[in-house]
DNA sequence: ATCATACGGTCATCCTACAACTTCGCAAGT
DNA sequence: ACTTGCGAAGTTGTAGGATGACCGTATGAT
């Protein structure tokens, strides 16, 4: 392959390193929605890439949504409320800010998850709710496992509340979350947190278990608050609920 | 250029149906997660198209965490829960089951976004949200600008938030109801309905002036359920709050 | 038995060619 | 002067072949 000269930094996969520039670029404001991109061949030319990979690059950020290619004509940007999928950004994670704002975001769908799962959820959910969380407070209590049991105790009270959008949006957030924060205060030394983490997660199940959606909530909603305080994000002034 | 069979139907580009084949064929269980899937050119000759086609339907579900390619290797298929990004199939709405789930979530989210834009907004959130509200109950009451503007009323509550993310899942969901229901019902000669969904819209822009945060969230989710009966989605019943 | 090497398979990238589509301008006809 | 028709140029869509990079395994030498 003849040797090109790129302009943009290494290790990601061709294709992807054009999207994500392109994404921001739109992203950022640098082309307004409606304008026209540059030609495939000029794209290629300014990446010092094929066109094949521009193409590939295009071809993602049009599964979003994000641009639409007309053939003859060229492709343009599109508005960003007609996204047809919902994508976070890694990179702006790394800002505390947006960090607590997704916390915020988790904090509303997993209260109202655990309160319909407390009216809903049928013994076989219950079953499942309790084996992640014997996992959490048992072996792995202190190993990486208890992370996945964590997970896995919040995706089946998702699941339980019956709605599978329910299920993908927290899968999704917590995913996010989990993903781009260390956990070495949470698994280090510092067992007291460890302790006070499942005996919130035992007390969201109790709720669950006698059906009392409000229990359920209201311990859910301490709980991620709790969890957000632990690494670091700090949400509860901000929220103030008429009740 | 060559004739080829295709074993697919038509419309949509090549590299979409092919994704969307693959698509379907992941979150349908036939390939389970780990799973390789066949090589570029095997895919390419069973859907009869080249070999680029096949890379570029590749590129959008990679791009979505659906499948993993790996140099040397294959390409192998993800865990639906580490996926990078949230797409709703369009499809799946026409399921009136589906459509009550999506509205069930959309009242969450909704809800909790007029209660901490009641308590957050500011004056200028204000004339945003009553500059909609006037295009709703003016002029374009009985247009199709309506919808618009309707769209506009949730997304400019969802802004007040300040939080850039519930903004997003929002505009979203809305989007994705909007795009998969007959909005004739409503724009048709009921003007009884039109009055009520405007009414409903008054009483949540006048809790949102005043800063009452528990109206709001009050006024918003009796406004979701109304919406969703009136295209003839019902969710009363289901939800059980602890209140 | 162990290690180095060769080989085939697979994805990654590049290149060229052509088809399909749109736009625009020019020329012929009215 | 206006309309109509057509072709040239530009752009995306698709095909197909060539080569590089990487992985796994088998082969063979030590």
């Amino acid at each position: 392959m003849k040797q090109r000269s790129s302009i943009i930094g290494s290790v990601e996969a061709l294709p992807h390193r054009v999207a994500s520039h392109l994404s921001r670029e739109i992203e950022g404001g640098d082309i307004i929605p409606g304008a026209r991109l540059p030609t495939e061949s000029q794209l290629a030319d300014k990446f010092g890439v094929s066109r094949n990979v521009v193409r590939e690059a295009i071809a993602q950020l049009r599964a979003d949504g994000m641009i639409e290619a007309r053939q003859g004509i060229g492709a343009f940007v599109m508005a960003p409320e007609q996204r047809t999928a919902i994508r976070i950004d890694r990179e702006a994670l790394k800002d505390q800010r947006n960090m607590e704002q997704l916390f915020e975001l988790r904090s509303i769908l997993e209260t109202e998850s655990a309160t319909l799962a407390a009216a809903r959820c049928a013994s076989d959910d219950l079953d499942a709710i309790k084996s992640a969380l014997d996992r959490m407070g048992g072996e792995e209590r202190w190993e990486d496992g208890s992370i996945e049991a964590d997970l896995l105790f919040h995706r089946a009270i998702a699941r339980a509340t019956g709605n599978s959008y329910i299920y993908t949006f927290i899968s999704f957030v917590c995913e996010q979350i989990r993903q781009s924060i260390h956990y070495a205060r949470l698994t280090n030394p510092l067992h007291d947190l460890v302790e006070v983490n499942v005996a919130e997660h035992v007390r969201i199940y109790d709720a669950l278990a006698a059906h009392d959606p409000q229990a359920a909530g209201e311990a859910m909603r301490r709980h991620i608050e709790g969890a957000a305080s632990r690494v670091g994000v700090e949400l509860t002034a901000k929220i103030n609920r008429g009740k």
